[in-house]
DNA sequence: AACAAAATTTAGACAAGACTAAAAATATTT
DNA sequence: AAATATTTTTAGTCTTGTCTAAATTTTGTT
């Protein structure tokens, strides 16, 4: 049996290992779960002695075949629910997250299966992320950041880097939705902000918008 | 901030509190929430100084005000999601009860109505129990045990009061559904079991079984 | 009313998961 | 390569929720 816990520990070294080529550093760890450097050592001990991290002292945590798996249904029902979620009970993708992460840990052999069946098979959520399939397998994307599309190309916006509720109020406010074409007018050296044309409309974004925005170029 | 734990105990003192009139005690609360007294001594302090239960040790306890509210909320949650397993994601309704265990400490000021919402605003959930509404308020009814019918009357199963798994497959075996119409034809006064007419076919069941079928005369 | 039985509470212990402060190992800088 | 800075681990403590065993209170019986 896994607890609440070690679900969270395995799905945040999970997010970092596939960011990160190397093995995931303690403090990385604590960050990223709001702990403590020395409470993640203790969790990372008890993860390996059940098989699902590989860890030597001082050297880094990566995960077994078994923690991955595991790592990847989690995150297969957060993101159904998250569908669920905006699809069925009229959440917006800014109010979802928390809700999700409290689902995600719901334990039913039946459970996400038919939920999966009952929103149709989803393939991403509302931010633009791909859903692992019952068997662990997640699509590979072509999906690049906005920031690194170059001037005068034409794209389509396909998913969110920060899932942040401020950010994705920001994109509602100036109707960046999911789907959405995108025309690259040009972009400013100095301080790389871009300029675009969406919805017939142009717009000035940072550099921070435009990283955090993924495309595909069409 | 409530825990887990604790609303699993005032869930279970809620249900003992309305089987009985009187204070509930420690070891009845104990027997239903699989743990030991001491354990739920410990616990009953707790939520006495929190304010969801009154407590004077010896004594027994009950709810106040604030805990019966947070209890019935629960239920509510729980036997919602047990409509939503049945009718949306084809578990029957033996297969419900864990799940919606996990489902009901969900907590989101959301969720639970934009679901209700969803399922179209249901009175009752799959086991004919009545499913509070948002104020709290549970709809009576005049439900009684078949075992108390008389012989001769008409009557419709509108709920159950064992929801075990084994008795909810012993029903549907014999294709008794919530709605089915009951026409009682005797009952034998040694054992008290009792004959019925249902769907057209004659049926003895024993004492348990029409103890724990609730029903409407019609 | 006194005694036995049953129920309840207290005392002390334990596991999970987190923390702080100090020690140890690794990385970085000079 | 030594000194310093950073990261990680260890040691010890705390809280939550549970337990067993012993003590206490209540209840039931003669």
């Amino acid at each position: 049996m896994i607890t609440l816990s070690e679900e969270n520990y395995l799905k945040a070294i999970y997010h970092l290992e596939t960011g990160e080529g190397r093995a995931v550093s303690t403090n990385a760890i604590a960050e990223k779960i709001e702990s403590k450097a020395s409470s993640v050592t203790d969790m990372v001990k008890k993860l390996a002695d059940k098989d699902f991290v590989n860890y030597k002292k001082y050297q880094g945590v990566s995960l077994t075949k078994k923690g991955r798996h595991t790592a990847i249904n989690i995150i297969r029902k957060h993101r159904l629910w998250e569908v669920f979620l905006v699809d069925k009970l009229n959440f917006s993708w800014d109010e979802v997250h928390d809700v999700a992460e409290q689902l995600e840990h719901i334990k039913s052999p039946k459970l996400i299966d038919e939920l999966d069946a009952f929103l149709e098979f989803p393939t991403h959520d509302p931010h633009g992320d791909p859903i692992p399939d019952k068997n662990g397998v997640i699509s590979k994307s072509d999906k690049i950041k906005l920031s690194k599309a170059e001037t005068n190309t034409y794209c389509k916006f396909v998913g969110v880097n920060d899932s942040s509720s401020d950010f994705l109020k920001y994109l509602d406010k100036h109707h960046i939705a999911l789907g959405c074409e995108i025309k690259v007018l040009g972009k400013e050296s100095f301080d790389e902000s871009m300029t675009i044309l969406i919805e017939d409309k142009t717009l000035n974004i940072s550099k921070t918008v435009s990283n955090n925005l993924f495309v595909k170029t069409i």
